[in-house]
DNA sequence: AACATATGTTAGAGATGCTAACTTGATGAG
DNA sequence: CTCATCAAGTTAGCATCTCTAACATATGTT
């Protein structure tokens, strides 16, 4: 996790010591100083420039692949986001269809990601949304909450996404989120030990699917 | 609500034309300056300077009130949490003890609190936690927490905070939390008038007390 | 080879957080 | 009443940050 892997990449072409004027993949480099320096420094305190340094380029390179800041956190969310969906998604793997579990097990997923991307969490849904603004952020929300409609409709005997599925999946995405949220602020030792996350979340599954 | 009021307050003693040296209540109008900001610029635009120009004093007179721009976010948000903790009492004026109405009462003033002060909400939500740790502010969510806990205790008919309670009063606080983000972020007329807030919230108190 | 383009660099403007050193005015002791 | 003191302002200025403009260097197309 958090895998602090070298940036620089230029590709074995370059003699050694010669460093060479452009770097192979900034942009990718760049994602990824921003995603380690929120999850280090915490989003409110990441700044462009010491993405920058930590990338080995200058301060006004990030803007030849850039509009602004916001823009290069943007894109280190949607990167965050494609991993949640990717993590839910491997998690469904081996848990038969129809059974709450898969419920559960989305769930967990959630938290989880909450939990060991807190900062790209944060980015996302702590409410940077005036300035995050990215349309295929949004779309991608949709279609993680679209995983989870189908499973509670299967859940639920259900062959299409009815009101009363819309509804009670609103409430655990509810739910689910609030937690994330107090398990992150509070430390997962304050709450999370104290009643197993597991079992937590299928009493939740539970009461929500009868 | 979001009172535009004066900030400016020297008392009527000073002269008309005379500005003043002494403010009269500076900390008070820096407060009330940043929570306005907060609400209008959103918590990460927020600016010590800007405050300044808004209270009428130069940008080196705050730091005679507060340590630094964190300890003015958290002083705002420390007078927010009184408020929310006096608009949950209020409403539960007039409800009979027991009744899970009470319950339904305090999530209906969590969320409007969250709709109503979304700036204000987030610096004490959203994960600025690393960064404004107040013990007061610690303190103070405890005590909101409190209320929640003798409430469902009540409804549940038991004379103490047993581990059942506390447990269901988690979940709900999670649910709870969670709806407010949502709500806040994904805006009132998404979801909130989708199914009615009251009924949501009386679905869920039903759900988790029984 | 020559040009166009993409991707770097340096220089610098304008805003911000915060500190240091100075000023002002309110207050209480003699 | 006077004056020394102290709290609460001010101005000046440093370090840092975002972002732009102008220039430089690779890359690849013809």
């Amino acid at each position: 996790m958090t895998s602090t892997k070298k940036i620089e990449e230029n590709t074995g072409q370059t003699p050694a010591g010669k460093k060479a004027y452009h770097h192979g993949d900034l942009r990718a480099a760049l994602i990824e100083a921003t995603r380690q320096l929120v999850e280090e420094k915490g989003p409110d305190s990441f700044s462009v420039s010491e993405a920058c340094r930590r990338a080995g380029v200058s301060t006004a390179a990030p803007y030849k692949h850039f509009k602004d800041k916001t823009e290069m956190l943007s894109a280190a969310v949607l990167e965050g986001m494609v991993r949640l969906r990717g993590n839910m998604q491997a998690a469904l793997e081996g848990i038969p269809e129809g059974s709450p579990e898969r419920v559960t097990a989305i769930g967990m997923e959630y938290v989880a990601f909450a939990l060991n991307e807190p900062g790209i969490f944060r980015l996302k849904f702590g409410g940077f949304t005036d300035r995050i603004a990215d349309p295929r952020l949004e779309e991608g929300g949709q279609q993680s909450f679209g995983i989870l409609l189908s499973e509670v409709a299967k859940c639920m005997g259900e062959s299409e996404v009815t009101e009363d599925v819309r509804k009670r999946s609103f409430l655990m995405w509810s739910f689910v989120h609030g937690l994330s949220f107090i398990l992150r602020d509070h430390g997962l030792a304050d709450k999370g030990k104290e009643f197993e996350l597991h079992s937590l979340l299928e009493d939740v599954s539970e009461r929500m699917l009868r």
